[in-house]
DNA sequence: GATTAACATCGAAACGTTTCGAACAGGCAT
DNA sequence: ATGCCTGTTCGAAACGTTTCGATGTTAATC
């Protein structure tokens, strides 16, 4: 391996030369540049990262924490996120949580000071542990949680304001017995937008029913089991908001398969705007949020707090859009 | 920051004995062991990985490098690799090759040494950089073009079958005029897709017809796209071969908008078995490949080689499978 | 011709670890 | 007493950088 100093050496100059002549120090001649810049042509000099971030003690490079790398959406915050850093030149490292508090990926590079700041969007990591890493050279933004601590910063979306849009949109609709297709009880996503929509229907005056509060996990299996239950149960209601679209895509199957039309006999609305919303039969219609603003706004609030350390904690939330498509049944009313 | 010397100052013991202590050597006494932690214990101490992998020259992390985030099957890919990463008790880093040759993250991870190797899957490295990096403790493993030299690695789906496969099919059930859907024409998986589609061809005595090999660019809009000219030209093909799923979806929704019917006029086949071809209607029939094991399969040629260097290059290729769904119309003919 | 300032270069310390070789203490056999 | 293990601990050098403070040169000023 060929180190500064072998390029010091060749070029007949000192380490420090060498050095300052690489990062375009002022106080080096010209003359002297260019003769150390040939030098490190000739033998192929790289520098060490790994040193000189143990000496500078940044690494220019920041973490994304994902709990799932698979996730329907991910990869548009992810290519948020991806912008934003390289726009500014640092690097990015996408790091899977997957595995739950013993995943030494998770605990190496946020206890281990590899990086200069973290953006989390992955359930599994603990409170606890954020805000202990979280400090003034070692910004936090979280994207899965509201969590109010020094040096960490969320960026939300608006789940209860979408949940509750999507549930009125139903009741406006007609619909008086209104299931909700709930994810895991402990998700934070998964409690906002249960509160949106019991809001939305303490408003009209229509109480809850636990009995069709069920809980299909986000997924798209999830939803499809869950629906086959509930009709053996005979008790199906009007209509479903579903807490995501993966199991609102596994409902319309279970619907479908028992020849229960969506709309007409049952409609739903559902959670994320996924891809697979738009192509499959009938469409479906949902909340939409931002995904890959999501992403650079995170991102944003990362690069204005290393600039600026004494920044406040901040909490930014993303507006949803309702987005009528089939599969809740207005298209079909207003013709 | 609390560092090593810390620890030793507390509990009293050289700087070498505490690292000692914290490393399992069996030099060091039960008893100064036991004080050793209790002090990292009570001061929070987390060793730096940065200055650990300066010294031990390994840093425990492997560089997957992506072109693209937001592909439809990476995460897949990812997956598989994670998989085997964390059992074998490394740590993942997924670095996007968005932006060429200019990329620092790809630049600065793959060639400043804070890696211990490299998978690929990102056309947009050049060839030469890799053969530069790969050495024998830094392999490299690619997956997405042949690159025969030392310590590096290939592990590929077997692109032309997949092709020579699908295309087979379309002609077996009686189609000739068959134009082939292409991706970019320097993509290696578009060239050897290509290469079986000839050879199809050529078995069965059909000319290759230039007019209709058409360039959609791998994505839905690009399909879509190339259709509707096809369809202005008047030069409908009998059946349509697509280099990816992508294309082909966007080609189906073209057709279906001017009204012809997929399968009964124009029989369609993909590559990939993206999630969507099975929402789609018609469902897609198209070539599927094992991409979680593509990934796991990578990740492992990556140990082995990690634990005995002197290994041979390797290329490995994985098998391909037609799926027959509706776009065919293979099940059409058979009821 | 002495004084100063500006410029270019250098040596050495530091970053936080690991690890080599030496040192020390105690126990045992000579 | 001497020598030699064995078990434990230690000091110091290294890893490849960056950066502080010092040093030497040269040119400009009085």
């Amino acid at each position: 391996m060929v180190t500064i100093r072998d390029v010091a050496n060749r070029a007949g100059v000192a380490i420090s030369t060498a050095s300052y002549a690489l990062n375009n120090d002022p106080r080096v001649s010209e003359e002297t540049r260019r003769k150390v810049l040939k030098v490190v042509e000739e033998m192929n000099y790289r520098p060490n990262a790994i040193a000189r971030s143990l000496k500078r003690k940044k690494s220019e490079t920041i973490g994304l924490f994902l709990n799932d790398f698979g996730g329907p959406f991910f990869s548009s915050v992810i290519q948020g996120v991806e912008e934003v850093v390289s726009s500014n030149g640092y690097n990015l490292v996408a790091c899977s949580t997957y595995g739950g508090n013993h995943n030494t990926t998770t605990n190496r590079f946020l206890q281990e000071k590899q990086l200069d700041a973290a953006i989390i969007l992955g359930p599994n990591i603990p409170d606890e542990l954020i805000v202990q890493v979280a400090s003034k050279d070692f910004p936090v933004v979280v994207m899965d949680r509201e969590l109010k601590a020094e040096h960490v910063h969320s960026v939300l979306v608006d789940n209860e304001q979408g949940a509750y849009t999507a549930t009125r949109h139903l009741i406006n609709l007609g619909h008086r017995k209104i299931a909700y297709l709930s994810g895991p009880v402990n998700s934070y996503n998964n409690q906002k937008r249960l509160v949106g929509f019991k809001r939305a229907l303490e408003e009209a005056d229509i109480a809850f029913q636990s009995a069709i509060n069920v809980q299909g996990h986000f997924t798209e299996h999830g939803g499809y089991q869950v629906m086959k239950s509930l009709l053996m149960s005979k008790n199906v209601p009007d209509a479903i908001f579903s807490a995501n679209d993966e199991m609102a895509i596994g409902a319309i199957q279970a619907l479908t398969e028992a020849g229960i039309r969506v709309p007409q006999d049952v409609a739903i609305v559902g959670f994320d705007d996924i891809r697979l919303s738009s192509y499959i039969r009938p469409a479906l219609s949902t909340i939409g949020h931002p995904k890959q603003e999501w992403g650079t706004v995170a991102t944003h609030v990362v690069f204005q707090t290393l600039q600026d350390p004494s920044e406040q904690s901040r909490s930014i939330m993303l507006d949803t859009e309702l987005i009528i498509r089939d599969s809740c049944g207005a298209a079909l009313q207003s013709t």
